[in-house]
RNA sequence: GGAGGGGUGGCGGAGCCUGGUUGAACGCACCGGUCUUGAAAACCGGCAGGGGCCUUGCGGUCCCUCGUGGGUUCGAAUCCCACCCCCUCCGCCA
């Protein structure tokens, strides 16, 4: 959420930066309404100041046994006069929160400008696209012939999107999220964690998910005030909802495995094969509340830190800056991690590494204390380090050998206790 | 799920029955000062968050906030209703 102020303040700088995302920023709407809330709040304030005033003063009278019958009336008006303009203020304000709201993060200065995704910057690459001596199989293929991947139980479980993972498939899954949580929590520096999968709607709201626009997305339940985790991002930055942190405590990095769920309303008929785009998926997490002066460096951290996986993996992958266009509406910059699949001979999103500066921590009420001084808003972070499945496709598809067989990649071998599936 | 108790400032803890200088006693912690060679102790002072207006600034002033949301009242931390959360006992249970 923006900071109404600056929008008092620097308006013209916000409209430029917000502009440049393609959104428009109403602002003779928003000084409208701002002068109306400030015109009506200063009348409420100051019927209040006098009941206020006068209540004291009918104390008084009552105690030296006076007769304050004709304050009381007056004051009864007065109420009725307060109750009467907060009905318009409370209109006021619900107006100019919707149009606030609806703003997205003011790109940083250094996002390049774009309409969509084909204006993303590739940043670095790291390895080539694998080369086959062969005809490579998708991984929905690989994994079926190794019978490790079993979409048909999946689906008749629960229902299509959703897989049943078998022996070295399971093994698998549960290797990468070892590796990842072991990496991050070794070499890394970051706390592991393992929250709640099902939130309530107040951190739904806390992070975003529960916006006017978003919503459908999310699975959920009916007899509770409760969803099923949508990405790991919402228990662990509603973490520290409505808390003031003390300084030294910062910055904190955790990283955390979740299973996640996504309804995929608006997907019908994308990456319908395999284990791209599943109701269900796992990710291991990397989220970090900073000191709004480290957040820029801090971001470039967290991607090397998601980039680690993918090189240690020996995935190739490219690390892109998304443009204005492509960018979360909560986020300032990111950085998406591309690994290279063999099946769409193309590179796909597998980390999605975003600073979204006091953006989260101001609807959050997330702050900090520094010195003695005035609590201030910290920043946050996310990125996923990585998506699990997604990995798993990855891992499939290039390391895939003529006869059928997957090669295990040299990091995994201790987890998976065999250097071959297959 | 049943019965009872409780949610007050950074923490502890009064106030609630009997509504009215109680934004909140008192203690601790913290910050500043006096004292001291230094420190501790002692003493003095300060010490919640948000918002509006005035002010170059220092600051001043008003409003809101005692789990959340409604209600009663001239006036609510105090009374009423709903909801949320915590604790104890019982039940159930991985």
């Amino acid at each position: 959420m923006l900071d109404i102020k600056r929008l008092r303040n620097q308006p013209d700088e916000l409209r430029q930066a917000i502009g440049r995302r393609g959104v428009e920023v109403p602002l003779d709407e928003f000084n409208e309404l701002d002068r109306q809330r400030r015109q009506v709040l200063v009348e409420v304030e100051e019927k209040k100041a006098i009941r206020n005033r006068v209540s004291g003063e009918i104390a008084a009278a009552k105690r030296a046994g006076e007769d304050a019958a004709g304050m009381i009336s007056d004051m009864k008006k007065v109420g009725e006069e307060i109750k009467a303009l907060e009905i318009v203020l409370r209109d006021i304000e619900g107006r100019l929160e919707d149009i606030v709201m609806e703003l997205p993060n003011p790109p940083l200065p250094d996002v390049p400008t774009g309409r969509d995704e084909s204006a993303n910057i590739t940043l670095r690459t790291f390895g080539e696209p694998t080369m086959f001596a062969f005809e490579p199989k998708a991984h929905w293929d690989i994994g079926a012939d190794l019978g490790i991947i079993d979409q048909e139980r999946g689906t008749k479980v629960a229902e299509s999107r959703f897989t049943l993972l078998r022996a070295e498939g399971a093994r698998l899954e549960r290797s990468l999220i070892n590796f990842f949580l072991d990496l991050h929590t070794r070499e890394h520096g970051y706390t592991e964690l393992f929250p709640p999968i099902l939130v309530n709607s107040d951190s739904m709201r806390g992070t975003g998910q529960l916006s006017k626009f978003a919503g459908e997305e999310m699975y959920k339940l009916r007899d509770d005030d409760l969803y099923l985790n949508p990405t790991a991002e919402v228990p662990i930055t509603n973490l520290y909802r409505d808390e003031t942190l003390p300084e030294e405590q910062l910055p904190i990095r955790v990283t955390a495995y979740l299973p996640s769920f996504r309804r995929e309303a608006g997907a019908a008929g994308r990456d319908t094969r395999g284990l791209i785009r599943q109701h269900q998926f796992n990710k291991v997490e990397l989220v970090k509340f900073v000191r709004p002066e480290t957040s820029t460096q801090e971001l470039e951290s967290l991607t090397l830190d998601a980039e680690e996986v993918l090189k240690r993996l020996e995935l190739p992958f490219r690390t892109v800056t998304l443009c204005t266009g492509d960018l979360g509406f909560a986020s300032a910059k990111t950085y998406d991690l591309e690994v290279w699949l063999p099946s769409y001979d193309d590179y796909k999103e597998i980390s999605s590494c975003s600073n979204f500066l006091d953006f989260q921590a101001r609807r959050l009420n997330i702050r900090y204390r520094s010195g003695g001084g005035k609590p201030r808003f910290i920043h946050t972070l996310n990125g996923s380090g990585l998506a699990v499945g997604r990995t798993f496709a990855a891992v499939l598809e290039n390391y895939q050998n003529e006869d059928g067989s997957v090669t295990v990649p040299q990091v995994l071998r201790e987890f998976m206790g065999v250097d071959r599936i297959g």
